[in-house]
DNA sequence: CTCGCAAAAATCGTATGCAATCTTTCCTGA
DNA sequence: TCAGGAAAGATTGCATACGATTTTTGCGAG
């Protein structure tokens, strides 16, 4: 797969930062797997298929590359991220440290339209599992990790709030690469579990089904090493 | 206090990323107290200090912007961060959720290795709290922060190592701004003593007493807003 | 046909230039 | 004297240019 058979909408919202809607943008591109781990992401490519210069694209590149979605290497360029299984431990050892600790937050700050925005995404995660096809898997990842998302800004700290993001999008990534098949519908259960734990404001049930949760995700990943990482790597694959 | 007020060494290992060096350099300047929160960093100053183009110098801006340590404004140019009392509590509220855990995640990693290091780490501390003079009290807030990162490093979780590396520069910041005094002393003999519990291996131990630790710190500080959060804002300070 | 090496092409790292935006200065009129 | 506003200056956003490094291509020897 190549960037360049990538297709991105026009940057239209231009007021604002167009680095940052690029890096959105691609951020997007990576977690739906429309990229492929290993993938070159070029300056110049880039830039031409964003219509901006060098300088943007670069920047917007830096910005994946701090969140841990690209790797660069000097003189080499930008690659989409290829986690190992030891960072896919780390990701979801982070995510046990830290989403129970924010759904005990979430639980306190819950309001009906927070309820109500809950109930809207599930109902849509409900519906991509429901559907099936070769993009629904895409859509139903991208759904699943919207609920943590959204989870997180309930919990009312922009810190934790970003650490999220970030892993989340790594989540992603990991689960494209290792995941075995469908947890998925078992994880919109869970979810429904907790946002009902939520509604009634009982934060220790809800921190320990997100935590039941969350080893589940990672019990559905087959973290074997195959063929040898060195070779993996090598072949950028 | 002005950005060109600030001398830099040179960047002798011209080799690596000369943007990651500035960077860090910046950042030792902030957390130091050397560059006092508001501080404009201007693209042209920073390049021109540490003798390289204005678009190394944005590079190593934007970095640490995405680290919460300077904030940026369109068209307007980066500040050092000035964190509210909101966003103190923020940080505060992380490193609890987050600390506890690195803090069994090292109990069961040590090494004699680690143990030596973390002697001469509290060794170097404990002279900065004996030493009475204007900087050796940032020297204290450097070295108490250490400890943490020292820690964060032996959990062996990259993720949550970036994580802290970036609460514990805020929390220079925080303490900076919001601390009343001298609880860094009493902090030093909470370190202890959670070196004592790690060496035992006793990580419940070490959990509950790094949990008060953070407790303490965030105690000592006065996040009482005075004057209004508008005009401090409003003047720059 | 394959291997090795040199030239060509592509890509990155960085400096610099220009337009847009913001800030400061200074002038004018009340 | 002071408010208002225009012009000058400073600074950022972005594009482009050029040397350095890497990758690919092409060619000749074995």
């Amino acid at each position: 797969m190549n960037i360049a058979d990538q297709t991105f909408p026009a940057v239209d919202s231009a007021n604002e930062d167009r680095a940052q809607t690029i890096r959105d943008q691609l951020r997007d591109a990576i977690v739906d797997r429309r990229l492929a781990p290993g993938t070159k992401l070029s300056e110049g490519e880039v830039g031409t298929l964003f219509d901006v210069s060098r300088t943007v694209a670069r920047a917007a590149l830096q910005m994946l590359s701090f969140e841990g979605l690209v790797r660069t290497e000097r003189n080499r360029g930008a690659f989409v991220a290829n986690p190992s299984p030891e960072e896919a431990r780390q990701v979801f050892a982070s995510r046990r440290l830290i989403e129970p600790g924010i759904a005990i937050a979430a639980a306190g700050r819950m309001t009906p339209a927070h309820v109500a925005a809950f109930k809207a995404q599930l109902d849509e995660e409900g519906r991509f599992i429901a559907e099936r096809g070769p993009n629904a898997r895409r859509s139903e990842i991208k759904a699943s990790g919207d609920f943590h998302l959204l989870l997180a800004s309930v919990a009312g700290n922009a810190i934790l709030q970003r650490f999220m993001e970030e892993l989340v999008a790594r989540s992603s990534l990991v689960i494209a690469l290792y995941g075995r098949s469908g947890v998925s519908s078992c994880g919109h259960s869970e979810h429904m579990n907790i946002l009902e734990a939520l509604e009634n404001g009982n934060s220790e049930r809800a921190s320990a089904l997100m935590l039941h949760h969350i080893d589940h995700i990672e019990a559905d990943l087959d973290l074997r090493v195959r063929g040898g990482p060195a070779l993996r790597q090598a072949l950028e694959f």
